[in-house]
DNA sequence: GCCCAGCCTTGATCAGTGTCAATGCGCCGG
DNA sequence: CCGGCGCATTGACACTGATCAAGGCTGGGC
């Protein structure tokens, strides 16, 4: 590690992500098909490569969060300790890179390129954590909802929009239940904010009486 | 808020936190005192040396969600991005390291030293995040109270706990109001899991029960 | 094209938590 | 010692979101 990349974000060459290149296994995984579990050992990382990933934690009696999601080109499976806190499932069929930590040593020069990476996504996904605390602990059942939506409409860029996953895990990352999440969709598309083309897609059809739903 | 001498520490570096030594300068704040504030230019960071600090985050409409909270050796402002993201503020009366991240450059080695401690820290601060969001999103008013009170007591090794935060500092860390805080901690002290004597101090009186309720 | 399974939506009701308001308690200054 | 202020507690009630229970849609296989 270079000395002082306190700032990671900042340092933002064209694509940090590529000092990966093809370091370790690209592997396929079905819909559902969990790509490493709670508990489990972390000796390895994982980059998306193609398709959406979530990351779960269960308590002991059953109930499900999911700590966050996951598309094309992120870093997930990066852990302080010694194993994974949250396991993580496909959501479709995805394709992922595995590389292993130790290995990362033998790439010298590019290993410690690597390391920066490791450390600037850490601290993105702090970041988005921070957010998800905000989305969690201050946030309406419909402000939640409106702010999920927005925030997938977004990578779509006023395309329509696919939601990669069904009510339930939209649930259990805002921490509502389902039946809440589909009465809140609906609500949006009465008011005519959003309109739902099926169940899984969707367009903003009023960006604006939507952001105001989801204060900053 | 007085800036303090540069004094040397006689203790020799064992614990990792040691590295700081005394970079920087220590600052004393009073209670409720501003320690850095949300949005502003993140180009320190700070180690709590004595007392304990909140960091919190505001909406527009003025409701608060408090991040966490800090104790001694714990390091506060690391950022991923240019800017706090939170606020922070001394709880009670507290002693402050404030170091400017691009005086490491300065240390040679050292600084890599402390860079190197910095991302433990920011890890280990995202594990601490993923935890609230576990915390926010799955558990009911009564376990968030549990959890919350029997973390703080793990601090005191089963003598009498003190909090070193009011009700409405609990109620915006856990997602809920005041009353509900308040509530619990009846309900809590009613069972016989804790007893209160006067409303910042308590103790554990039966340590297996209050774990039950706090699933993981 | 039809059927079925799985997911989604909707409705009715309920529990938990928030809100509003009043009261209590403890600490500090005078 | 007393009074007042700020925080905490308690109570009554409202409301959000959960729960329980039907249906409805949709997409895939035959």
């Amino acid at each position: 590690m270079t000395a002082l990349s306190l700032s990671p974000s900042l340092a933002a060459p064209q694509h940090p992500i590529d000092a990966l290149g093809h370091i370790g296994v690209r592997m396929t995984f079905s819909p559902g098909e969990e790509i490493y579990a709670q508990d489990e050992d972390a000796d390895m990382f994982y980059r998306v490569i193609r398709g959406a990933v979530r990351t779960t934690r269960l308590l002991s009696d059953g109930r499900r969060q999911i700590g966050d999601f996951y598309y094309a080109d992120d870093l997930i499976g990066l852990e302080a300790g010694p194993v994974h806190r949250f396991s993580a499932e496909a959501l479709g069929c995805c394709e992922i890179q595995v590389i292993r930590k130790s290995a990362l040593k033998l790439y010298g020069d590019e290993g410690v390129k690597i390391e920066r990476l490791i450390w600037a996504e850490t601290a993105r996904e702090l970041q988005r954590t921070q957010e998800h605390v905000m989305l969690l602990g201050r946030k309406s059942a419909c402000e939640k909802v409106a702010s999920f939506l927005l925030d997938i409409a977004r990578r779509f860029r006023g395309e329509v929009a696919e939601l990669p996953m069904g009510r339930q895990d939209m649930a259990d990352y805002l921490g509502l239940t389902i039946e809440t999440v589909s009465r809140m969709v609906t609500q949006l598309q009465t008011e005519g904010l959003v309109r739902f083309l099926g169940c899984r897609r969707f367009e903003v059809r009023n960006a604006t009486g939507l952001a105001c739903l989801v204060e900053t």
